[in-house]
DNA sequence: AAAAGACTCAACCGCGCGATT
DNA sequence: GAATCGCGCGGTTGAGTCTTT
């Protein structure tokens, strides 16, 4: 049995919000509150709204104190570094933000600041797929496009990206976390993280979005509902002193050296990543691991990535807990895909 | 000036979760 | 314990706008 529809859509309006059904719902929110039920509120006020699209239009436009657009460098910083941290969770990072919304964030990380992070990193993911044993095999392969490989083709973008963003997050916090790593002699942005991964405590990077941090967060934002809107400025304070050590590493770092820490070795000689980090690399370069273990076919590579599409797609595989812990876990997504690939095999 | 392509963002959708019955 | 309900979340869509050719 499926699920039940949350209204009735066939008496629904849908689409743009005009001015008036605006009026009205901020009118009578700011007069009444939400009464506890959205489903039950655009009937009780004669909107011809589902009270799902009434609760996004308060939250997300009508309600005061919110801020559109203009993202400061501040901001961008602790989007990164939270996004760094525990992934799409957008609402949580919403709560750092006084005035922003968890749309307005995603909006703002997906049309922006995920390219300004990844800039030309796609074309050479693409190039080294382009180079794998099976393109080898075919001289006309080898010298077509990227755009014009069927093979290629199957791969969406959002698999790519998240592949290369994940790769590019695992090497940046398995290199940083592993002092065992550290070459001789690091370029300065590098000297700045590695001060600070050994002044912080041990796990402390991580630990400040443990899951008793985020229920926090959570218990803060409830506390908000119920006392009105007029308190979330000064709650979120609170929280945000709470939080002051999640950003304290990455908001000591200039711009620039962000940027630069989070510019991965497409050419492991150049890149942030000395060579001696071969040891980390073989951990975290899925590429690697997958000519090392052998992984013969277009097929399998296909699976493997598009089972990391799907799970991903759905299962927050950018939690703290597969991305960044220090504990070895690093790069369980990928081990898993390519495992279970390998079962199927056998 | 117009067409095509790229980009933005408000809104929708489906699902998971916790509360309630 | 199962079924139902509402909320909140993250992913996705598509219309409108902007930029490029």
């Amino acid at each position: 049995m499926g699920r039940a529809p949350c209204c009735d859509k066939a008496n629904v309006k849908r689409g743009p919000w005009s001015t008036e059904e605006d009026a009205t719902l901020k009118d009578y929110i700011e007069k009444n509150g939400t009464g506890g039920n959205w489903i039950a509120l655009p009937q009780k006020i004669g909107l011809k709204r589902c009270g799902k699209s009434c609760r996004l239009r308060w939250l997300n436009y009508l309600r005061p104190n919110i801020k559109h657009g203009g993202f400061t460098e501040e901001e961008d910083k602790i989007i990164c570094s939270l996004y760094i941290s525990i992934g799409s969770r957008w609402s949580v990072i919403a709560a750092q933000l006084p005035g922003r919304t968890d749309n307005d964030i995603k909006n703002y990380w997906n049309t922006r600041l995920k390219k300004k992070l990844l800039g030309k990193r796609k074309q050479t993911i693409m190039d080294r797929l382009s180079s794998l044993p099976h393109h080898q095999d075919n001289q006309r392969d080898r010298n077509k496009g990227v755009e014009d490989n069927p093979y290629l083709q199957n791969l969406s973008n959002s698999a790519i990206e998240r592949l290369e963003l994940h790769m590019h997050l695992q090497s940046t916090f398995s290199f940083y976390n592993n002092p065992a790593l550290w070459p001789n002699s690091l370029n300065p942005p590098q000297e700045k993280m590695t001060q600070n991964m050994q002044s912080l405590n041990g796990e402390q990077m991580f630990e400040s979005f443990s899951p008793q941090r985020i229920k926090n967060n959570m218990e803060a934002q409830e506390f908000e509902d119920v006392n009105g809107y007029s308190t979330i400025a000064q709650k979120r304070s609170t929280i945000q002193e709470q939080d002051v050590n999640t950003h304290r590493m990455i908001s000591t770092f200039t711009q620039a050296e962000l940027d630069e820490l989070l510019i991965i070795n497409s050419n492991k000689n150049v890149g942030f990543l000395p060579p001696s980090s071969n040891q980390m690399m073989a951990e975290v370069d899925c590429f690697k691991e997958i000519d090392e273990v052998g992984l013969a076919s277009k097929d399998q590579l296909l699976w493997w990535l598009n089972d990391f599409d799907t799970n991903s797609a759905s299962s927050s595989s950018w939690d703290s807990t597969s991305l960044v812990y220090p504990s070895g876990e690093m790069c369980q997504d990928f081990a898993v895909g390519y495992n279970n690939n390998a079962n199927q095999l056998q």
